[in-house]
DNA sequence: TTCATTTCTTAACCTATGTGAACGGTAAGA
DNA sequence: TCTTACCGTTCACATAGGTTAAGAAATGAA
């Protein structure tokens, strides 16, 4: 089961673990299951853990001061998920991470992340590779939320994510995307009558 | 001259160094100075540097496929600027970053910048939280540019960073904000009309 | 100082996306 | 099976922000 974690560390550093130190790595987890629907993080408490997804599917979301949602990242088996301000800092979240379908996650804490990180030059580098990645990404993101029109953000985001499209809500998709579900279905009949 | 970045380093790890251990910082960087609308990272030719202001300021930008410019970052004094995708990847870039003002910066190359990272844990742990940092903000950044309006987010800008109001072209924060220089142009008058 | 360039403002008009409401389909629970 | 809540679609209308264009103001070079 813990499979798939292996080859998600050992492709993101770009080499092999040898058994002992994957070993060492899952000593510091512990597996846990929720169902559909349940909060794994709320804003204003404090994220206390790191997911790593199993099986199933999250995301997260913040709700800004009329109530309104918007979806911050979603996340699938093998995907990572945590509110990294919180749990970094130890403060308040500002985001929710809510489950979509029941999940079974690796959990991690704070304390053991730090073990981790010491226990092992390599683990501290797979994190910090895991930020960088996130970072690059998001970065994109945000160009592209301000230089391209909603119309092709869906379509990159079907290209690049066709996964997602399948299992996830299309209000949550359009959230993600910056826009509201009616307008999601609007672009989507455009571009059926366009084929 | 290099008494900022001392700072910055300490304020960011949230510990002093040693005056030895911040001598052995600087030795990595070389300083260098740029005219007025300096390229300093180019798209689709490698960055190999990471700079650090002393002096002066710079922005990092988008150029999408109808050549309108996105701007992704603002950078004064005591701010840290690459692109990270290009630097940590050695591919080609994705951003240029171009001077604002006249400019004083120290300036890491890649080499070093392992070296560096090997030398002392610290500065392992000081580049990791620099990025955490940053990759937070952008979060709240995307967010806020889906969940708000344009006025809210000017707002918002200007008392998040009142020094880049004074600094900055009102065209450029417009395209940092997402929007054309005309509609901050009017949001501004709106502001202003209101009080 | 003068001239040229860049930046900011204003205005009229346009368009992508938001809003509110209604309808039908589908999945989940009783 | 029935019922209910949720989700996706469509439509008519509203609006924030884009577009085009022009002139004013600021900046920089000569």
């Amino acid at each position: 089961m813990t499979n798939i974690l292996r080859e998600n560390i050992e492709k993101t550093i770009d080499q092999s673990l040898t058994d002992k130190e994957f070993e060492t790595f899952t000593q510091f987890f512990f597996q846990k299951s929720f169902d559909k629907k349940s909060i794994l993080a709320e804003e204003s408490k404090t994220c206390k853990y790191v997911y790593f997804i199993l099986k199933g599917s999250a995301y997260s979301y913040y709700i800004n001061d009329n109530g309104e949602k918007t979806v911050i990242q979603f996340a699938i088996e093998n995907y990572w998920i945590t509110d990294q301000y919180s749990f970094f800092s130890g403060k308040p979240g500002i985001y929710f991470i809510e489950t979509l379908e029941p999940i079974d996650v690796l959990v991690l804490n704070r304390e053991n992340y730090d073990q981790l990180c010491c226990s092992n030059q390599l683990f501290e580098r797979f994190f910090r590779l895991l930020l960088q990645n996130a970072f690059i990404a998001l970065q994109y993101r945000l160009a592209k939320t301000h230089s391209e029109e909603a119309e092709s953000r869906y379509l990159e985001f079907s290209i690049l994510y066709p996964h997602f499209v399948q299992r996830i809500p299309q209000y949550l998709i359009a959230s993600f995307l910056g826009i509201k579900p009616q307008s999601l279905s609007r672009i989507r009949k455009k571009i059926a009558d366009a084929k």
